[in-house]
DNA sequence: TGGCCATGTTAAGTTTTCTATACATGGAGC
DNA sequence: GCTCCATGTATAGAAAACTTAACATGGCCA
């Protein structure tokens, strides 16, 4: 299956920080189903492009906010 | 095919800010196929998360400098 | 105890991303 | 003219992302 990604993420936090937002809510406001969420805050692959977007602007944050890709700090 | 993405990006402007930086030389430095960076620069797909973290290393610049997602702007 | 809810797992299948190979075109230089 | 080189197109297939559905667990509360 998916790959485990080098990339990490802060939305579990992100979801508690905005008011107790169930996996299940995210899902439905990403329109995506429960699984990819959960799948996606775990780590188990990371998302396209275009999803981490949508993530990253249902919470209102920046992209790099929401996901780290490991050394790119300089 | 690829689903006409809504992400847009400057990867060719970036490119050639690069000191003429080839298709070919950037897809060796991603390590991906010229096949890929074609696509992408034009817009047929749009990347994985991670891809598009090298590709934004490999140009030094942050992530939203290389890819533009449509209304993300409030 | 029993039911509901949030979370998590598994498995099978579809779609999108990416690879590998082959071939076409226009520009620069010999 | 011919040959490189950067760019582009096309196709088939592998790999990763995502869907759908089913089931399992632990916490809460009436």
């Amino acid at each position: 299956m998916g790959k485990p990604t080098k990339v990490t993420n802060s939305i579990r936090a992100l979801r508690f920080a905005h008011g107790e937002m169930t996996q299940a809510e995210l899902a439905e406001r990403l329109g995506v189903t429960r699984q990819t969420v959960i799948a996606i805050e775990h780590g188990r692959y990371s998302p396209s492009l275009e999803m981490a977007f949508q993530i990253a602007r249902v919470f209102g944050v920046p992209l790099d906010d929401v996901f780290q890709y490991p050394g790119t700090e300089e």
